[in-house]
DNA sequence: TAGATTGTTAATCGATTAACAATC
DNA sequence: TAGATTGTTAATCGATTAACAATC
């Protein structure tokens, strides 16, 4: 997709080693070898060390990495390293739970506009911000300068919304609506398929004759 | 790992195959062919046929596939034709949720127990169900013969009640915690990783310059 | 120095896509 | 029959793993 292809799976991976960087760090080590990090990440020394040099030399032979330098500078690539602002798109359930999320907090992630087109809920406090009419979604993303939208309405909403976050100048969604958006090209959409993991461990139990 | 491997990705793709197929339905097509399919789920109409003959010959050459009796089947296929009772493990933001959350209500996954481990929470009531004890979870899940479990405590309970989980006869865990659960061969795991997938659009909105 | 572990190249594996004969 | 679209085989592509020289 972009510059010398870095696979999607690696960038996904890159998160993970942070986080086991992280624990690792707390434990007071600091180093550690591919190995190490494979181990605990359930995968290959091999592809833990690929993964890795797609971004940079960090490594020592004989030694291994630095724990807390590697765990800075993946907080750097990833850009993790300043609170990024967010806008969340539907204050159901699942909209509140994340908008409480406590993991979201850890990680920089500030939602600081929620949109909803229920009249009830417009107008309420939610963690210490109004819920706003998805009507003025577009001018208060362009004001507030939000690139970052979490889509958590409806399906049939998710598409309406996300051409309105679009138009006010967010880049990138994090979709949990089981829909395909369709986008221009150069905004990213990111899916999480909740009933399709549900799904595919009913699957896998019926298959073993368990459900 | 099962008979003559099916790729994981061919089973999470079924899944949306039978949501598009639902669709279309509730449309009035009453057939639909690969490309459409494939279109609709911005796939490669190869891949989509390929996915399907995993299963089963379910088209005809020159006229596609019948769209009621392929959702049918996929269902069958899936283990969805009937309810699956499931326990939810962790009462939190996350935890409730999932509780009301209609998706997995309209597939059938019906959540019969909910364990936690604050004393606070313990004794409420939540969509009518009595919160109990985390310790208790084994022996409620051997009774109600429950046999899929959803994690959502923080990372720092989840192996605790995984394991509690498993010795009650679970064989099945969606897992939200950020953590690689550790389990016995024969339960299957399947995670979602929340902060990842929003680490990653920070990733590459942050490589392009908009963070 | 000897032992450990990196970065990197080559080999393997698996998944996606293209092509096409079969067939409705 | 002619046109459409399947199921399937072969070709391509990409990702994972193994192997090893370089180096601390």
């Amino acid at each position: 997709m972009e510059s010398y292809k870095i696979p999607k799976r690696s960038v996904e991976r890159l998160s993970i080693y942070k986080r086991i960087l992280k624990v690792i760090m707390d434990a007071g080590f600091t180093t550690v070898s591919s190995s190490e990090l494979a181990e605990r990440a359930g995968l290959n020394p091999a592809q833990v060390r690929k993964d890795l040099v797609y971004f940079g030399q960090f490594g020592t032979p004989g030694m291994g990495y630095q724990v807390s330098t590697l765990h800075r500078a993946i907080t750097r690539i990833m850009g993790l390293h300043k609170k990024i602002p967010v806008a969340l798109a539907g204050a159901g359930n699942l909209g509140q739970a994340l908008l409480s999320y406590q993991g979201f907090k850890d990680r920089g992630f500030i939602i600081e506009s929620i949109f909803d087109n229920d009249p009830e809920k417009v107008g309420k406090m939610k963690n210490g911000i109004k819920i706003r009419n998805e009507k003025n979604s577009s001018s208060e993303i362009k004001d507030k300068k939000i690139k970052v939208g979490i889509i958590s309405t409806p399906s049939s909403a998710a598409q309406s919304i996300a051409n309105k976050l679009i138009e006010g100048g967010i880049k990138g969604i994090l979709n949990f609506a089981p829909i395909e958006l369709k986008v221009p090209s150069g905004i990213i959409v990111v899916n999480v398929a909740l009933c399709e993991k549900l799904e595919m461990l009913s699957y896998y139990l019926s298959k073993r004759k368990i459900l």
